[in-house]
RNA sequence: GUGGUUGUAGCUCAGCUGGUUAGAGCGCUGGAUUGUGGUUCCAGAGGUCGCCGGUUCGAACCCGGUCUUCCACCCCA
């Protein structure tokens, strides 16, 4: 019995049309990451269990795809863990692998165990779809591609200065202008935590300045409160709330706060190198704004914190992020090893160009010419025409029956084709070949002696 | 994981308090047009009403479960 095919929760089919769109994207991305530096790696689509587990927080480990083990696993449970039906227990005794989840831990790993073949400073790129067994949502799936470019080896803050010329580079090329690059840095929201005399409860302090422009300043002191940041703290910190002005304005009012805190201090002074060096250098398109309430990945991230919001006028969240983390692979026995990175986030990007119909016409253009099939004779003297446009580079096709021409035209005309040409009966015997312009309608004749004379004219 | 929401033709959606044979637009196929698509006209095909069960003389409609969609939270790209 037939059964109606289905397609799993949060994934997706993508047709040619989007694959295009999409490699349009990866394209300007990867020529970017390459004349940056960056070298490719791919990894695993899974990986083992443990090396994943306990890397992303509770929540996280809940959200890994975890993959049965082969055979009859069930066999080596023992009846205690068995009756307990405690899935966490279970779940190590039938589970030995995972999907990969993101592409910063497989790097770590890759990294630590490839120490010995890699040149350091060490900059890759990877491009790999990962899994989360999350509810999707709009914009969210189970399954989507990661974008990372990440540099381990080196803690130079000219790192973070690349990464900004990098996003202003690929951001341009794509056309989408005015992006703003956001910046902030862990040791500020430390500092800031340390001034206010909250430094135990950063976290949640910085969880809740993160939504600021979502709930507003009402909203935050309402959550700091229930988080039991106290009222003197929340006042101390109040000036951030509403902190404006020029980036040099918001690093003089920083610098003044932090100037009794030792390590916020050092985040004003790395900030300030960041801003002023890009500054000198200049950047093509994009926006770069300081925003201390960015907290995104402070779980890891021990400097640098980005995120590129799209364009005014485009309802979108970010379309990128990234930060520094010094000690990305110490989790796996290399210490002192710092890194920093950035992600693209491709489907959002997509969706932006989209909206703003940045993407190039002829993207949808999968076919620039195609013969008419008039019979046997005819469409031999066409696959001729075709084999030689085909050398030449240009897509072509001849169409596989002598369907009626209506027919063969609409296809034409459905798949976007510009040019149809026709090789009938008459055609054959004087040795020619007629071209239809699809746009414009009017036609032209060529002899098969000289086809380049239309070649020329594509 | 919590709360809510959605599902009817290939697509977008109508379908009254439960009542005969479930409709439209677009698309598709054929014809008007035997060498001309995109505009027009005519005709036709296409439906387990997400799935399973229940209530009822009778269910697309009511009830339960399940899957799916989207939304908010959590978290995140």
């Amino acid at each position: 019995m037939a059964q109606k095919p289905s397609i799993a929760k949060g994934t997706r089919d993508f047709s040619p049309s989007e694959v295009n769109k999409r490699n349009y994207i990866f394209d300007i991305v990867k020529k970017h990451f390459k004349t940056y530096g960056f070298q490719p790696i791919e990894t695993p689509s899974f990986e083992n269990s443990e090396t994943l587990m306990g890397k992303y927080g509770d929540e996280g480990d809940r959200l890994i795809f975890k993959i049965l083990n082969s055979g009859d696993y069930l066999r080596k449970v023992d009846d205690k863990t068995y009756e307990s039906k405690d899935a966490t227990a279970m779940t190590a005794k039938i589970s030995e692998k995972a999907l990969r989840y993101d592409l910063t831990v497989p790097f770590a790993r890759y990294v630590v165990m490839h120490q010995n073949e890699i040149d350091f400073p060490f900059k890759r790129y990877q491009i790999q779809p990962v899994w989360r067994a999350d509810r999707p949502q709009k914009g969210r799936f189970r399954e989507f591609f990661q974008c990372d470019a990440d540099v381990v080896g080196s803690d130079s803050l000219l790192q973070e200065v690349e990464f900004v010329q990098l996003y202003d580079a690929v951001f341009t090329e794509l056309g989408l202008q005015g992006v703003n690059i956001k910046l902030n840095n862990r040791k500020i929201l430390a500092g800031i935590a340390e001034v206010i005399g909250e430094r135990d409860k950063l976290i949640d302090f910085t969880v809740a300045l993160d939504k600021l422009d979502k709930i507003g300043i009402d909203g935050i002191t309402k959550e700091m409160r229930e988080k039991g940041i106290s009222e003197k703290a929340i006042e101390a910190a109040a000036p951030l709330f509403s902190l404006s002005g020029s980036n040099l304005e918001q690093l003089a009012v920083l610098k003044d706060l932090l100037k009794d805190s030792e390590e916020g201090s050092k985040g004003v002074s790395e900030l300030t190198f960041i801003i002023e060096t890009i500054a000198s250098l200049g950047l093509q398109t994009a926006k770069l704004t300081i925003d201390v309430t960015l907290a995104r990945g402070l779980n890891y991230y021990t400097g640098a914190i980005f995120e590129v919001g799209a364009p005014e006028g485009v309802q979108m969240g970010s379309i990128g992020g990234g930060g520094r983390y010094d000690d990305l692979t110490g989790i796996f026995g290399m210490k002192n090893v710092s890194g920093v990175g950035i992600s693209f986030g491709l489907d959002r990007i997509y969706l932006v160009l989209e909206e703003l119909n940045l993407f190039p016409e002829a993207i949808d253009q999968s076919l620039e010419v195609l013969c008419v099939n008039f019979g046997e004779k005819e469409g031999l003297a066409a696959l001729k025409l075709v084999s030689r446009l085909r050398k030449m580079g240009v897509k072509s096709d001849l169409y596989p029956s002598a369907a009626k021409m209506q027919k063969q035209m609409k296809y034409a005309n459905n798949r976007n084709v510009p040019y149809v040409v026709l090789i009938g009966e008459e055609e054959l015997e004087n040795n020619t070949f007629v071209v239809k312009n699809m746009l414009i309608g009017d036609q032209k004749t060529y002899s098969l002696n000289s086809p380049e004379e239309f070649i020329n004219e594509l």
